[in-house]
DNA sequence: ACATTGACCTGAGAGC
DNA sequence: TGCTCTCAGGTCAATG
């Protein structure tokens, strides 16, 4: 799930639900989730304190803690956040708890230990220290820069929208997505897309992601005409007569549709 | 500089 | 029913 339009809804989430709260304790059993800092830190650092604010940069989430820092969540391939009554049923796979003086709890989920909890001084270091690339949403890269940045650059164009040092927030589901669009093979060498494809694949890089977080990244929204709904070997093309398949790319399985995006 | 592979984790689904 | 195999929206380290 946890693509950069997932993320952005769970931030959002987490505003709508979690801010200004007292936390009473929290609950942590994330062996190896926890980076650079132990069980003991998180509590010292959460408890008695409020959640003041949310940021997210690419698949990170930071929610901002009123004596100072940020807590850092990061969602791998399977991670959700659940906000709820104390009474309710925690989910299975509760790795983190928080608990607050209003009775209610917010749970972070992941089913696979792939993920990551953590505390951060400020998302700028954070992103700094991680070298990540600007957000794919930062309203800074405008098709100019997109251009500059893939100027140049080997490998497939699959690839390179994947690399987080890249650009940061598109995972294996949205490259397809946007390529998809822009009728852009996934395998095609960044270096020979020629201007036209690359107007294409900018303007739906923004226009995939910002739909999906229209729609809250809840698949069953998204628009029937996209791709992701037929990622399957052998499904029809939503937009020719052709058939979907899957191809391994940077050892990933990437969906497409040989008919609209030629290998050229 | 790139791609590839395996590791990290856990569960779902397919096929037998 | 139960077993085995493969695969999964992510990232990292090691290798070619």
């Amino acid at each position: 799930m946890p693509e950069l339009p997932d993320v952005e809804t769970f931030g959002r989430y987490v505003a709508a639900t979690s801010l200004h709260q007292r936390i009473e304790c929290i609950d942590v059993d994330a062996p190896r989730m926890l980076k650079g800092v132990s069980p003991e830190m998180l509590e010292r650092r959460l408890e008695g304190q409020r959640f003041r604010s949310t940021r997210r940069h690419g698949k990170y989430l930071f929610i901002e803690i009123d004596g100072n820092g940020w807590l850092l969540l990061h969602f791998g391939m399977t991670g959700y956040l659940d906000y709820g009554k104390e009474q309710n049923a925690l989910p299975t796979h509760s790795r983190l708890v928080v608990h607050f003086a209003n009775g209610y709890r917010l749970a972070g989920i992941w089913q696979r230990r792939l993920g990551r909890i953590g505390l951060a001084q400020s998302p700028a270091k954070f992103i700094e220290d991680e070298g990540l690339g600007p957000d794919a949403l930062e309203p800074g890269i405008a098709l100019e820069d997109f251009k500059a940045m893939l100027h140049g650059r080997r490998g497939s164009i699959k690839s390179a929208l994947m690399d987080q040092s890249f650009i940061a927030g598109i995972g294996n589901i949205y490259s397809d997505e946007m390529l998809f669009q822009a009728e852009i093979h996934p395998g095609k060498d960044a270096r020979t897309l020629d201007d036209d494809q690359l107007a294409r694949l900018h303007a739906k890089m923004l226009h995939v992601l910002n739909t999906a977080i229209d729609r809250q990244a809840d698949p069953e929204r998204l628009p029937k005409s996209w791709l992701l709904p037929h990622r399957e070997d052998g499904e029809k093309c939503p937009r020719c007569n052709g058939t979907v398949k899957s191809l391994r790319i940077s050892g990933r399985t990437a969906y497409l549709c040989p008919t609209c995006q030629s290998a050229g």
